[in-house]
DNA sequence: TAGATTGTTAATCGATTAACAATC
DNA sequence: TAGATTGTTAATCGATTAACAATC
C-alpha cells in the first residue's frame, strides 16, 4: 500500500538517507527504531524525521518504542519506486554516458536503462555494458514503441536542448540532465539537473575559507 | 579583485547558470545585460538575480542600462575559482571513477584531478586518461607532499567512511562524495554529496504523478 | 523629461524547529 | 506509575518576492 502524496524536494532527497540508515540498523539485527535514533545518526532534527515518516508511511509509531524497521524500509522503497523499475534511455555515449550505462547500482534504485543513442558512427551498433547504442534517428520510434518516459542527457551542453526537444516529441515526461544548461520544456515535463559545476562551486568556496583562516 | 563573502548554497548553485547564460549572451555580441533579462532567461526572479550579483561582483549596475557582461563573467569566474585550479585526488577507479578521471570539462571549472587510488592490484600502476592509479597506501604521503585539499570518493558505500577517514588524516578539507552514505568528518571538513539516488527519487515521484493523471 | 533599471527595505512564504499534550 | 517517544500546533528562521525611491 502506497501513500499518494507529494513530498517537498527536500524531504524526497532525505529519503535515500533514511533508507541507507534503516538498512544498516536492520543489518545489526535491530527490529524497532525511534525517530530520535535516526535523527541522531543522520544529524537531523527528530521532529523532521517523524514528519517525513508520517508523510509516506502507513505505519504509525508507538510511543516509547518507535517504528518497526522492516515496515519503514518497505514503505520508503515503495514510495521511491524501488520495487517496480522504470525504463529509461540515455543519449550521449561519452565517458559520463558510459559510466552511467555501466552503473549496475541504478537497478537497485528502480532505474533500468534499456538503450543508448549517439550520433557517432563509430559507436552506433556497439553494445556497451549489455546496452545497445542506436542512431539518434531511432529515438522517437523506440520510445513510443516501448513506452519510455525517462530520458537521460549526457551530451555536451550545446546539444542538450536539441536532445530535450526530441525527448518531448517522443513522449518523455522526466529528463535527467547532466549538461550544464537550463533546458526549456513544457510544463508537464520535469527536468532534474545534475549540476556537477554547482557542487564544485560549493567545494571551492569552502576551501577558500579554510585557506583564508589558516593565513 | 575578489569579494570575500560567503554565499548561501542556493545562491552558489545558481552561479554556474548565470555564467552559462552570460557566456551565451556574450557569444551573441551583446555587451550589456540587465538583471531582468538574465532572470527571464533562467526563470528566476529579477530581484534575486540582482542580489546575487551584488553579493559577489565589484561592478555596480547602471540604472536603465544594466551590467557589463564581461565584468560579470570575470567576477563570477573569479568567485568560483575557475581561474586558479584546485588539485584533487580520486579514490575508487570503477566505472564512475573512470568517467570522472576522463572528464576534461572539470578543468574549465578549476578542478584538476592529479592522481587516483584503488585497492585492486590489476588497476594499480595503470594510467587512465593520463592519470596514474596508485595503491591506497600511498594516499597520505602524496596528499601531504603535494598539499592536496580536495578528495573525491567513488568507492562503494561500505568503504566510503574508511576512505573519508584516510582523507581527514591526510589533510583533506573538502570531500566530493559520490557514495550514498552520510560521512562523519570533523567540523572543518566539508562533504559535498552527489546523491544520484535522490535525483532519481525526484524523477520517480514526478513520473508517478504524470501516470496517475492520465489514468 | 519620461521610462527603464538598479538597489534597498519591508512583506511574504515555506521549511525547520520548539513546545507540549497524548500514549504506551 | 514514571519516563520515553509520538504526533500536532505554534514559533522561528531564512530565503524569496514585493514595493518603492534613486538614478541615468
Amino acid at each position: 500500500m502506497k501513500k499518494d502524496v507529494n513530498l517537498t524536494v527536500q524531504a524526497l532527497q532525505r529519503m535515500p538517507y533514511y533508507l541507507q540508515c534503516l538498512r544498516k540498523v536492520k543489518e545489526n539485527g535491530i527490529q524497532i527504531v525511534s525517530a530520535t535514533a535516526i535523527a541522531n545518526e543522520l544529524n537531523l532534527n527528530d521532529v523532521l524525521v517523524r514528519k517525513d515518516i508520517s508523510m509516506i508511511c502507513t505505519t504509525k509509531g508507538k510511543p516509547k518504542t518507535g517504528f518497526i524497521v522492516d515496515e519503514l524500509i518497505e514503505n520508503i522503497e515503495d514510495y521511491l519506486g524501488y520495487n517496480n523499475t522504470m525504463d529509461a534511455i540515455l543519449v550521449g555515449v561519452g565517458s559520463l554516458g558510459k559510466a552511467l550505462l555501466g552503473n549496475s547500482e541504478f537497478n537497485k534504485f528502480g532505474l533500468n536503462i534499456i538503450a543508448a543513442f549517439d550520433i557517432d558512427e563509430d559507436i552506433i551498433n556497439q553494445v556497451i555494458c549489455g546496452k545497445k547504442v542506436f542512431a539518434i534517428e531511432k529515438l522517437q520510434n523506440l520510445c513510443e514503441r516501448m513506452h519510455i518516459h525517462i530520458g537521460i542527457i549526457t551530451v555536451p551542453a550545446e546539444f542538450a536542448q536539441e536532445v530535450a526537444d526530441k525527448f518531448v516529441n517522443s513522449g518523455i515526461k522526466a529528463i535527467w540532465n547532466f549538461a550544464l544548461i537550463k533546458l526549456s520544456v513544457p510544463e508537464d515535463v520535469l527536468v532534474q539537473n545534475e549540476n556537477l559545476a554547482a557542487s564544485l562551486a560549493v567545494l571551492s568556496q569552502h576551501l577558500r575559507n579554510e585557506m583564508d583562516e589558516n593565513k
